[in-house]
DNA sequence: CTATTCCTTACGGAAACCCGTAAGCGAAAT
DNA sequence: ATTTCGCTTACGGGTTTCCGTAAGGAATAG
């Protein structure tokens, strides 16, 4: 098993059960952190004194509160783990359960499981952490229904996350081509722009704008 | 102490510390239900068997599952037992910190006291349950900065959800206007209601429609 | 080299918005 | 009874969105 596993998790009531499951592991060493930049720096002290971390299990959402933070959110973290720690082992546990959020995390952060937050999480938490270990890849708990063939949500891009945010913001379809031309995204006409967002509602069934970001929304995507 | 308390949690994660923290404070019965329904049910039965619960302590959000639920919500689960048991003793713990949210707790559903899921929330907990036990009113747990005396939300009204809420939806003015005379809300003028998403407008610095939809997603308001 | 295709951008008219002004109307005050 | 006030509604013009059409340009195929 495991030899020396950081939680990085805000909510105390939560990375209680959390602990509780790693100490019925048997795990020797289990470190807790309660804000990202606080995990960041455990992680980088462990690996210069030569006594790394063997597995992360983060939240991917963080309350702000009083404390400054660079890190404000699991995503954050995990990037900033990858460039110091690579070879680490990393679960996210979180409530998070809109397929495009998860798959990107896999795919761009090089995850290696990820346990919704559900009525038997414990569970699944337990069996993610040992499967984990015997090196299995890509590990889902088991009350997510979609799997990684259905090509869904996987053609929404940043560039639309891009526009959905920008529009989400109050800019109008002016604003958002000025602002990618100083971005250098492109495209950036403001025809252009108009035709993915038309795209957008389509896809998404929106009446209209205000429809379309609501939906977005709700999806997670801004 | 409370002789018996009813908790309403559906993540196992949450659900353990809870119990703790009840077990802790010594009370000799302590139920546990995973979904609102669930959660009525025993409270109508005990109140039956004349055994009565003494507190409820209850999540706001519920993930949905296979199973069909009528009760989907806290909020919906507390305006249910409030009709059986109205004398009951409500405690919310959730992770919402709107103030707008909060405040319609305890003045639409008269819930006792209020904390808010965070890093030092089972103390908090604790605390809560105590001050409720002896007849304090209006708790909150302390990370939350508002005070009941401001009135910076407090004049959202179910008119101005009602409009939040169709724009959502993709209505434009013209079909809010209907909606609301078939509804016989009043007022239902185009220019009325124009009027008052101007005034949301204003109040909550939007530049547009979809910028105020954003927000109001943001605040939970929709 | 030309043709085809795909993508970006431009244009224009209809619909919906944004925002100020003013008319209509009932309730309360004088 | 008249005035005032507050609220609802109507109207109008400027802006933005909405949506179809088409021009320009780069990449690819023949």
């Amino acid at each position: 098993m495991f030899k020396k596993v950081l939680v990085a998790e805000d909510l105390d009531s939560i990375s209680i059960a959390v602990v509780q499951v790693l100490e019925d592991l048997k795990v020797p060493v289990i470190d807790h952190v309660k804000y990202c930049d606080e995990g960041l720096l455990k992680i980088k002290k462990a690996a210069l004194d030569n006594e790394p971390y063997d597995l992360l299990i983060t939240d991917l959402s963080f309350k702000l509160d009083h404390r400054k933070a660079t890190l404000t959110s699991g995503d954050e973290l995990i990037e900033a783990v990858n460039k110091v720690q690579p070879n680490l082992k990393k679960i996210v546990f979180s409530i998070e359960d809109k397929s495009y959020r998860i798959k990107s995390l896999f795919n761009d952060l090089g995850i290696n499981a990820y346990v919704s937050k559900g009525r038997n999480s414990i569970t699944e938490l337990k069996n993610a952490i040992e499967s984990t270990f015997n090196n299995e890849e890509k590990i889902l708990s088991s009350d997510l229904s979609f799997s990684f063939n259905d090509k869904s949500l996987i053609e929404i891009e940043s560039y639309d996350i891009s526009i959905l945010k920008l529009l989400s913001q109050g800019y109008i379809l002016e604003s958002i081509s000025k602002e990618f031309k100083n971005l250098s995204i492109t495209p950036n006409g403001t025809s252009s722009i108009e035709k993915r967002i038309n795209k957008l509602k389509i896809y998404f069934k929106a009446n209209n704008n205000v429809h379309l970001i609501a939906i977005a929304k709700d999806f997670g995507l801004v």
